[in-house]
DNA sequence: GATATGTACTTGCGCCGACAAGTTCTTTCC
DNA sequence: GGAAAGAACTTGTCGGCGCAAGTACATATC
């Protein structure tokens, strides 16, 4: 007899759901308005300034259209900014601008914030093993 | 240093989407045409049938708003019938139409493959640990 | 060097999520 | 029994996702 509640996939999309509904709320408590999905591009920027859209959608492993419009709207926000690429006229480059690179630290706290919120009471090596378990999942449906 | 590709949140986000996308297109391929959102809600009503949107919404963790434009999009697809309460007229109960209670295995047989492709390669105990793991981050969150 | 193929990005569509605000109906409480 | 409080649901707004289709530009091919 199937349950939802035992099953992988809604366990996984709870928890998900969760975090980075915790991690939105944060943002907006501490006056950073800024979402889940737009702090996964400002992380991915901290690392390398200047990326490509394809490049960003590649690494977060989400489709062009979608990334298209995030940076569209995080671009109205001014937290990044699209410049063109030198002789490559189809790409838009991505940078950080003054604003975000100011803020890195608080932003990143507060993401440490929130796993530690999730992962209180854990065993350390359980949390570790549920993560390369996660891992595992993510090599088996990509 | 934080690194995105390390954290729990980032994971569990890939982890599920990755699961919730497979499960959609199983649905898309075998001509089902619903959504991962909307089998939660039959999954619910399989296991009880004739809930408020209240209940679905308490069992499912999401908000009022969310579950009932969920549930008139299902209505409108043949999926589920609303049928006024008897004595509370602010009160919609939500059955499964004969459709939905016909293709309850083969949905349920969806969701299990889906499962197995994500799960194929995991040691059982690893995997049950992982479970009850992503059961305190749930418990941790609420 | 013109045509075909491919790449980076955008737009349109339907669906979903969270929050805020509003409506209708029920219960409570004086 | 009338006012206040609460419950169930809906609507509005904005942000986001996935797919399909379209545009503009670059590269490959002959």
């Amino acid at each position: 007899m199937y349950k939802l509640d035992e099953s992988l996939g809604y366990k996984l999309f709870q928890g998900s759901r969760l975090m980075t509904n915790r991690l939105n709320q944060y943002f907006r408590l501490k006056g950073y308005p800024i979402t889940h999905e737009q702090w996964q591009v400002l992380s991915r920027l901290f690392d390398r300034d200047g990326q490509t859209q394809q490049s960003l959608a590649s690494l977060n492993e989400r489709d062009e259209p979608s990334v298209s419009r995030l940076v569209a709207n995080m671009e109205r926000s001014g937290l990044i900014e699209r410049r063109p690429h030198p002789t490559d006229k189809r790409i838009n480059l991505v940078f950080l601008s003054e604003q975000s690179k100011r803020l890195q630290d608080e932003y990143t706290a507060i993401a440490e914030q929130t796993i530690q919120d999730a992962s209180s009471g854990i065993d350390p090596d359980v949390f570790a093993e549920c993560l390369r378990t996660l891992d595992q999942i993510r090599r088996n449906l990509s």
